[in-house]
RNA sequence: UGCCGGAUGGUGUAACGGUAGCACAGCAGACUCUGAAUCUGUGAGUCUAGGUUCGAAUCCUAGUCCGGCAACCA
C-alpha cells in the first residue's frame, strides 16, 4: 500500500493494532482514549500521548475519547478541565461527542463492585493503611491473609453499602479484591478497590463519599467506553494483571492495554512536582512560562502544533527509557516556521550607522521579500535613510579571517538596500564602545543588488532610525545548563537552573512590526523565529517571545 | 537478594532469519541579497560470552547493565 521509503517504521503499537484491523478482532474498531487526570497542566510527554491515542484512532479511522480520570477527589479541580480540553483542541485533535468523565461511571462502578462482592470475589476489609503494610509484606515475601478476607457475601455487601451511606470514618474500611496474598506482584495481594474519602468531588459534587481506586476505576472506564486498545506508560504494566484479572471476573468488554515509554527530553523536567515548584518558586512566571515544556508554555513560546505532531510522530514509540534531545524538536519548529513565518527586520542590540553620503532630508522605500519559501506572501516596503541601526555583532574593529560582516574598509549589503562601505568609527571618549559606525553607499547599488556583478559576501540587517519602531523582545534560552536535571531525584535539578533563560531587551524594529498581530509568528531575519505573545503583545506595542534561534554556523565556529 | 520490562552510531529510531537503513546532531563542500533555507558528500552502531543455522540485531542459553513495582495517588 505505502510505497514511501522515508516513511518511519512501524512501531509496535501500531503493528498491535493494524493486525487488530485486518483480522477483525473488534470487528476492526479502533477506540482509543486520552485520559488524563485533571490536577494539572498538559506537558509534551502528555502530548506524545496525546498525538498517540488520537493519531492511532485517525490512522486506523477510529475514534479517540477525551477522558478526565477524576476518581480522586481531593487531587483534582475543576480550572484544569478546561485548560486540558483547550490545549488537546490547540494540538489540533478532536474527539468530537467523546468528552468523559470517569466519575459519570460512579454508580456502574459501584454495581460491578457489588457483583464482585457477589461472586466471593471481593470483601470489606477493616484493616488500617498501617497494618496493611505487614500484611501486604515485601516483594520477596509473601503477604499474610487479611482477617475479614473470609468475611460472608452478605455481610461484606451490608458493610459495602454502609460505607456508601457515609456510616463510617475515613479509612474505616476499603473494599478489596481477592486475588493472591502470595503473589510476587504486589497489585495482586487484595488490592484496595474502593476507599472512603469525604471529601466534595468538583463534578459529582458530595453525592459520593466512597471513591473507587485508579486500578478498579480505569479498566472499567475504558470498558464501558468500548475501548479497543489502552494505550498508557510503562509503570503500569505490573498492573496489567489486575486490569485483567477484573475485567475477567465481571466478564464484561475487555480492552487491551499497552504499555509505552513516557517522554523525556534533554534540559527540561517533566515531572508535575518540579514543574510545580518552579513556579511557586519563582523561578519561572506560571505553568504557560514560554521556558516550560507545557503545552501552554510552548505555544506562548511560539511553537506550532504541527511541529509538535510532527516531533511526537518522529520520536516514535517503544518501550524502553530514553532521553530525547531538544535539539530533534527545534529542528522540528525551525521545519515549520521557516515555511510559514513572515520574514521581518528588526536589530535586537543596535548600534547608529550613518551614511555619509546620503542626503540627510532624503529617504525611499525599498522592497523585501516577505516570505522566501512562500511567494504567494509577496512583498512590503521598508523606509530607509540616512541614520539606521544595525546589530553591534554586524560590526568588529578588528575582525578575524572568517569574519565576513562590516569592518573598517569592507562593503557589506544592507538587505534589501544597498552595498555600503565602512569609513569609521566614533566611539565614547571614556569607556571606549562604538558610538557611531560611517559608511558611504553605491546609489548604483539601490534594491541590494551588485551593479557590476562584484561578490559581496556579506548581508546584514538593519532598521532606519527615523522610522524605527521600538518592542519588548524576551530572549528565552534552556531553563536548565545541564542535560538531566532532574537525574539525581531530588532537588538537586534546582542547582542547574540557567540564570540566563530571560533575557528581555529593546529593540529597533521595521514599522510593519510594530502592528504585528497577536499570535503570529515572525522571522526576524538572520536572528531566530519570534512569537508576538498573545497575552501581553497589543497593536502598537508589540512583545515577541523569541521561539528559537536559526542554526548559525558562525556562532559554532566559536567566532 | 522477588517479580515485570528493556538494551542498535553522540541522540531518537528502523530492520521481524538474508547487504544494519532513516532522522537529528557533527564534519566537509556547493549555492545564496538571511553565515538561514536548499543540495551533495562524510565519520560513527547491534551490551558480553557461548550455541542453533549455509546465514543471527533478530532464535536459544548464561551473564552484564538500565528502568519499573512495596499510596486507601494516577
Amino acid at each position: 500500500m505505502n510505497t514511501e521509503e522515508t516513511a518511519p517504521g512501524k512501531h509496535f503499537i501500531r503493528q498491535i493494532i493494524e493486525r487488530d484491523v485486518r483480522s477483525g478482532k473488534w470487528s476492526g474498531r479502533v477506540v482509543t482514549r486520552f485520559p488524563p487526570e485533571p490536577n494539572g497542566y498538559l506537558h509534551i510527554g502528555h502530548a506524545k500521548s496525546v498525538c498517540l491515542n488520537f493519531g492511532m484512532a485517525a490512522e486506523y479511522g477510529g475514534t479517540c475519547h477525551l477522558r478526565m480520570d477524576d476518581t480522586n477527589p481531593v487531587k483534582e479541580e475543576l480550572e484544569y478541565v478546561e485548560a486540558i480540553k483547550e490545549d488537546v483542541r490547540w494540538l489540533g485533535f478532536d474527539w468530537g461527542e467523546h468528552f468523559h468523565y470517569a466519575s459519570d461511571y460512579f454508580e456502574q462502578m459501584y454495581k460491578y463492585a457489588v457483583e464482585l462482592i457477589r461472586q466471593g470475589n471481593a470483601y470489606v476489609c477493616a484493616l488500617s493503611s498501617e497494618e496493611w503494610k505487614d500484611y501486604r509484606g515485601i516483594p520477596e515475601k509473601p503477604g499474610m491473609e487479611s482477617p475479614h478476607r473470609n468475611r460472608p457475601v452478605d455481610e461484606n455487601l451490608e458493610l459495602f453499602s454502609m460505607m456508601r451511606a457515609g456510616e463510617f470514618p475515613d479509612g474505616a474500611m476499603v473494599l478489596r479484591a481477592k486475588i493472591d496474598m502470595g503473589s510476587p506482584n504486589l497489585h495482586m495481594r487484595d488490592p484496595v478497590l474502593y476507599r472512603i474519602l469525604k471529601a466534595k468531588h468538583p463534578h459529582t459534587d458530595g453525592v459520593w463519599c466512597i471513591y473507587p481506586t485508579y486500578d478498579f476505576a480505569h479498566c472499567l472506564e475504558d470498558s464501558i467506553e468500548g475501548i479497543t486498545h489502552s494505550l498508557c506508560t510503562l509503570e503500569f504494566e505490573v498492573h496489567r494483571p489486575l486490569y485483567d484479572w477484573i475485567l475477567d471476573k465481571l466478564g464484561i468488554h475487555h480492552p487491551q492495554q499497552i504499555e509505552f515509554a513516557r517522554l523525556n527530553m534533554t534540559y527540561t523536567v517533566m515531572s508535575k512536582r518540579k514543574l510545580i515548584n518552579l513556579i511557586n518558586e519563582g523561578y519561572v512566571d506560571g505553568w504557560d512560562d514560554p521556558r516550560l515544556p507545557t503545552v501552554r508554555g510552548m505555544r506562548r513560546r511560539g511553537v506550532t502544533p504541527a511541529s509538535i505532531r510532527n516531533f511526537c510522530e518522529r520520536i516514535g514509540v517503544t518501550k524502553y527509557d530514553s532521553l530525547t534531545d531538544t535539539a530533534l524538536l527545534e529542528h522540528f519548529i525551525r521545519d515549520d516556521l521557516n515555511r510559514h513565518a513572515t520574514r521581518a527586520l528588526a536589530v535586537l542590540n543596535p548600534v547608529k550607522l550613518i551614511i555619509e553620503n546620503y542626503p540627510e532630508d532624503e529617504e525611499e522605500e525599498f522592497d523585501a521579500v516577505n516570505n522566501p519559501e512562500s511567494p504567494d506572501a509577496g512583498t512590503r516596503k521598508i523606509p530607509f535613510g540616512r541614520e539606521l541601526y544595525i546589530e553591534r555583532e554586524d560590526f568588529m574593529e578588528d575582525p578575524p579571517k572568517k569574519y565576513y560582516r562590516l569592518a573598517p574598509g569592507r562593503e557589506v549589503r544592507l538587505r534589501y538596500a544597498c552595498l555600503i562601505t565602512c569609513t569609521g568609527v566614533k566611539k565614547d571618549e571614556v569607556s571606549g564602545e562604538i558610538e557611531k559606525i560611517y559608511c558611504r553607499w553605491d546609489p548604483d547599488s539601490r534594491g541590494g543588488g551588485a551593479p557590476d556583478g562584484r561578490k559581496v559576501k556579506g548581508t546584514i540587517h538593519w532598521v532606519s532610525a527615523r522610522h524605527a519602531g521600538e518592542a519588548d523582545v524576551r530572549l528565552y534560552d534552556r531553563l536548565f545548563n545541564v542535560e538531566e536535571p532532574g537525574a539525581d531525584n531530588g532537588e538537586d535539578y534546582l542547582t542547574h537552573i540557567n540564570q540566563d533563560s530571560l533575557r528581555t531587551v529593546k529593540a529597533k524594529v521595521e514599522p510593519s512590526l510594530m502592528n504585528a498581530a497577536a499570535g503570529s509568528h515572525i522571522q526576524f531575519e538572520r536572528l531566530g523565529y519570534f512569537y508576538a505573545d498573545h497575552v501581553n503583545s497589543k497593536p502598537g506595542k508589540p512583545v515577541f517571545n523569541r521561539t528559537a534561534t536559526l542554526r548559525d554556523q558562525w556562532a559554532k565556529k566559536g567566532q
